[in-house]
RNA sequence: GCGUCGGUGGUAGAGUGGUCAAUUACAACAGACUGUAAAUCUGUCGCCUCCGGGCUACGAAGGUUCGAAUCCUUCCCGGCGCACCA
């Protein structure tokens, strides 16, 4: 046991800021059942992430086995925080509708995660926005038209009594009403003023937060450094603050290394409110498809943990040898002394790296879809790349005979444009799949059931009516 | 607010009246090769086409001109400098 913890908080960290050693010891207390409080671990969100990678994966793995040892997950969904960080600056709030929004959104994020976290079991799991204590009665600005009613009782006769929308009364219901707090069950509301903020600040230098290298970095470019973006790291930090105070410790946050700055914050903020100091966690930052460039949407070199087992098994394929280790290292639970084992391996060059690629893609795989999938898609993946067959989940269509094949495949979506399909033909790239006989007629039409591959991975089998 | 420099295709970034669907690099796609969708080399890389050409596009809207990404006007957005306020 003492070994897997130690891997729990070494594997794949860049830095663990643990002064007191309290949360390593909570943690050990906590694997022998002799810790009863929840250990409480807070990752930040951002409110708007429809597609989770195994860039963030590596994160959600962590706290998966800070799970298995009985750890509390809380979801921090910075609603509150993005929305002040937007540039264009939308200073009207309507909570009601942008709630419902976040809400939507943290559904399908909680959705996609719950492949890797428990989200069912609310020991473990748990989620809150921070527009909860960030946002004010003053703050709400409801539309004319949203109805607001509030059961009244007098003389044991009830009735429901309307209230116009923006009035002190309307806003107080909706308010109140709209607390996730208040459903969490928790004892009293926990709201920050400008004065709860100032105080907290009043342990902040400025130096101190304008040391951050990004700000630094562009105060030395002669950029501008704005106020709220200095505030940033408190705000965050206030977040934790709240956390412990509804969940009545917040002991670890966890996140990059692009974090850990904010993540240090936390612990200032906690102690100007008197609050145990949390921990701190980063994690590597898993490489991208590419192989250098982060992981991340923006760069369009992930893969989604949605993404179909033969998508997610080829896309492994395609990285990099060099950071074969690394993906070893933070997107699997493959023990530690066996990837020591495949490192030396892929430096002795003893084994195909590609088989060792091989079985990294299989475990990736595994993890979201299962062992079978995995297995399913290495069969297809070398069917088609090395024995250069058809894999099994072709796309199939059925067309009448005389069709011209533009026609097919566009609406299929093979290709984005005729203009697209006459360079393939012009390219060779579209040949039948069986026979390899390319098709060089850009007017080819449709005669005969066959199977057609376009370039290397785009198969279509297409039947006769 | 004043001044100044900018806003170009998926991205970066040339181009400053016609030869511009726009140099180049990266990304992407295809072909060859291979150990893989790696690397390398070659090619393609707005849309439509009866393959003649047509249409749409260089922040937005107008204008000048035979002709505008390129010149003018207004507007919107961004960088930088200065000032005002505190």
């Amino acid at each position: 046991m003492e070994t897997d913890i130690e891997s729990l908080i070494t594997r794949g960290v860049g830095t663990f800021i643990d002064p007191e050693g309290s949360f390593k010891e909570k943690l050990l207390k906590k694997a022998q059942g002799e810790y009863p409080q929840d250990i409480v671990i807070k990752l930040g969100v951002d409110p708007s992430r429809p597609d989770i990678h195994l860039g963030h994966a590596v994160i959600l793995r962590k706290l998966r086995q800070f799970q298995d040892v009985g750890c509390k997950v809380i979801f921090l969904v910075g609603d509150f925080t993005a929305r002040i960080g937007d540039p264009e600056g939308k200073g009207k709030t309507r909570p009601e509708i942008e709630q419902a929004e976040v809400d939507k959104n943290a559904q399908t994020y909680i959705d996609q995660v719950g492949k890797i976290l428990r989200t069912e079991d609310p020991k473990l799991f748990s989620w809150i926005r921070n527009s909860d204590w960030f946002t004010n009665i003053t703050d709400l600005n409801l539309p004319d038209d949203y109805q607001i009613s509030l059961d009244v009782t007098v003389d044991e006769k009830t009735a429901k009594v309307k209230f116009p929308p923006n009035s002190t009364v309307g806003k107080a219901i909706v308010f109140e009403e709209s607390r996730m707090q208040k459903k969490l069950g928790t004892p009293g509301i926990y709201s920050i003023t400008l004065n709860g903020l100032l105080w907290t600040l009043r342990h902040f230098t400025f130096s101190r937060l304008s040391d951050r290298d990004m700000f630094q970095d562009r105060l030395k470019g002669g950029g501008e450094l704005y106020m709220h973006e200095m505030l940033y790291p408190v705000l965050q930090g206030i977040d934790s603050v709240a956390i412990a105070r509804i969940y009545g410790s917040c002991d670890l946050e966890i996140g990059g290394t692009d974090q850990t700055f904010n993540m240090l914050a936390g612990r200032d903020a906690m102690k100007a409110n008197k609050i145990a100091p949390q921990s701190v966690m980063s994690l590597e930052i898993l490489p991208g498809l590419d192989g250098t460039e982060k992981m991340s949407k923006s760069s369009d070199n992930y893969i989604a943990i949605t993404d179909l087992s033969g998508d997610m098994y080829g896309k492994v394929m395609s990285i990099p040898d060099a950071v074969i280790p690394q993906y070893f290292r933070l997107a699997t639970y493959t023990p530690d002394n066996e990837i020591k084992n495949i490192e030396k391996k892929l430096g002795e060059n003893k084994e195909n790296p590609r088989d060792i690629k091989m079985r990294l893609a299989r475990e990736i795989v595994a993890i979201y879809h299962g062992e079978e999938a995995a297995k399913h898609a290495e069969e297809d993946f070398v069917s088609t790349f090395r024995d250069k067959s058809v894999p099994k989940d072709t796309q199939r269509v059925k067309v009448s005979s005389g069709t011209k094949l533009v026609d097919v495949v566009l609406s299929q979506g093979l290709v984005e444009s005729k203009s697209e399909f006459a360079r393939l033909i012009r390219e060779g790239a579209i040949r039948n799949a069986e026979s390899e006989e390319v098709i060089s007629a850009p007017d080819f039409t449709i005669e005969i059931s066959q199977t057609l591959k376009i370039g290397k991975r785009r198969f279509i089998s297409i039947e006769i009516l």
